[in-house]
DNA sequence: ACCCAGGCGGGCG
DNA sequence: CGCCCGCATGGG
């Protein structure tokens, strides 16, 4: 382990079910198993957070002056530690079914993720799976981007045929209009904090983002958990336990859910989605 | 061999 | 609108 490290006084963080959960630390993080770490690259630095004898330790990497600072408002925001998970599970506990999806992942954390990194993993998971996903996810930092996640200008340059040997198939043409769009059109990290209906619009102006993409990048690269992305998981799960297993459009669902839980709708989407990928 | 996957755009009725 | 299809490719 790196020198330089420090404590997380947080109770309710489950480092295994944050990582396995989907979100894109998922994707270009590295996990290890044996001792519970995950391991992800961020702006100048690398930073590792584990538990070891019951505490849950951040250690970093990187040549900055101000790294230490660096990590621990990294650690802060990307974990979303200034939200109580107690606080939050009571508010969205509204039934059996989200309480027992609570529990299949207590202490799974809501992540925060650059905007366009968050973009980008969302269009690649069109049609997908996690694993193949996080391996073209991968494929594609590697190939354009140094092992990190290329940015939009190096996307806007590379050929559809690179592209395509990353294993991005049909997606490979979306992610290059969403390239070229936010190379020339709109600078996303300026969107933070705008209006949830504002943000949607603008980011399905793209073709190949619609609406569940949009919702995740409004989720979990804005951070505003009003968002519900309705994918075929979440559809059959809130079909089963909501409408007695009659077929619903994505607009009802996402109404029915913003309704329930409003605000915090998103907290409840990232439970149910792995509660229901897992069962 | 076969169906599925954190969808989306487009065409048709 | 709602429905259905094709899209490219690896996982199980």
């Amino acid at each position: 382990m790196p020198a330089n490290a420090f404590e997380l006084h947080e109770k309710l963080f489950d480092i295994n079910a944050t990582y396995d959960s989907g979100q894109p630390l998922n994707f270009f993080g590295d996990y290890n198993n044996e001792e519970n770490s995950l391991a992800y690259s961020f702006k100048g630095g690398r930073i590792k957070i584990e538990r070891r004898n019951g505490k849950l330790l951040a250690s970093y990497d990187g040549d900055s002056k101000d790294i230490k600072e660096w990590a621990k408002k990294e650690v802060t925001e990307r974990f979303r530690l200034y939200d109580s998970l107690d606080d939050i599970y009571k508010k969205i506990a509204t039934d059996t079914f989200i309480e027992n999806s609570i529990m299949h992942s207590k202490g799974m954390r809501l992540t925060l993720n650059d905007p366009w990194e968050t973009l980008v993993v969302f269009i690649i998971s069109q049609a997908s799976n996690i694993k193949k996903i996080r391996m073209d996810t991968k494929n594609l930092m590697h190939m354009l981007g140094n092992g990190n996640m290329p940015d939009a200008e190096a996307l806007k340059k590379a050929d559809i045929s690179t592209l395509r040997r990353a294993g991005l198939g049909f997606r490979a043409e979306y992610i290059k209009n969403a390239a070229e769009y936010c190379s020339e059109n709109v600078d996303l990290i300026r969107m933070r904090g705008k209006d949830y209906y504002y943000i949607k619009e603008a980011l399905m102006e793209m073709k190949g983002v619609g609406e569940k993409v949009a919702d995740c990048v409004i989720l979990m690269g804005f951070g505003n958990t009003m968002a519900f992305p309705v994918d075929r998981w979440i559809k059959r799960a809130m079909e089963a336990e909501y409408f007695n297993g009659e077929k619903k459009s994505i607009d009802a669902i996402h109404d029915f859910a913003y309704d329930k839980w409003k605000g915090l709708a998103g907290y409840a989407q990232q439970y149910i989605f792995r509660y229901a990928r897992q069962r």
